[in-house]
DNA sequence: CTACATAATGTTATATTATAACAAATTTAA
DNA sequence: TTAAATTTGTTATAATATAACATTATGTAG
């Protein structure tokens, strides 16, 4: 909602829409939401999220092609995500658990491939959906 | 390559495909790799590859949209999937870490949020890409 | 066996997500 | 300054996915 640094005015004006969201928003809402503020066209809001995700401000739930804004101040760099999906309302959080980006981090598989980004996400049913 | 049971035709012809690959395939690539075998749609790829998921013989690679035959005997219903991308080269390995999982299946955050279900995907450099 | 209901498959059309290609404007740095 | 480089705007199109309906196959009651 507040001025961030560094940003573009086209960035800005997707960062304060996705912000104002309480869920994961799509591209093309974004567009259509933004066109009063003089963004016309889809480039225009793939490089202002592309910039975004690259710096850690927001990022792409892939399994549901929309973003969200990054509630961790440890992600900055955007190279460790985890999120829980609740498969019958579709609420998207991003989990912060030090434990778990710890132990992804340092995760090592058989062929010695060294991880610089992970991405997880787990599907289940929020409280409110479970009890339902 | 075999003949799998309970599987219909066009889920069998798009299995064998993505079987022979050796990389992710797309749905579209499956398509036109298989018109000659009388599949002309996309909603036919999409209903055999959305089953295929289901009983766990294929994941989709959700950053990709790729799907890729499943590598992991314990995975039969798709529940629990992890995979190794090269950001270079693009070569995905569906990871098999019993550990992983057993971390990864018992997890809970702290909302209490119950999980069905996860995606994990990490990226870096494969050996042969480091060495370059 | 029919005749009807149900489910599966085929087909056409269209919706949704994302990028290519180029033009115009702005910024940078000789 | 002015030419090059970068960023932004614009048009067009590519790539991914699903809706809607027609057709065919399968199952079930009479
Ligand atoms: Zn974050
Ligand atoms: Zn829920
Ligand atoms: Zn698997
Ligand atoms: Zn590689």
């Amino acid at each position: 909602m507040h001025k961030e640094n560094n940003l573009t005015k086209n960035q800005q004006i997707v960062l304060d829409l996705i912000e104002k969201s309480k869920e994961p928003v799509k591209a093309y809402s974004i567009l259509s939401n933004v066109k009063k503020r003089g963004i016309n066209a889809p480039p225009q809001v793939y490089r202002a999220l592309e910039k975004l995700i690259k710096i850690g401000k927001i990022h792409k739930v892939e399994s549901k092609n929309a973003f969200v804004v990054c509630k961790n101040t440890n992600c900055e760099v955007s190279n460790a995500t985890a999120f829980s999906i609740c498969q019958a309302c579709e609420k998207v959080t991003e989990i912060i658990n030090s434990k778990l980006s710890k132990y992804l981090k340092s995760f090592q598989d058989n062929t010695g491939m060294k991880y610089k980004k992970y991405n997880l996400e787990f599907f289940g049913l929020c409280q409110k959906c479970k009890s339902k």
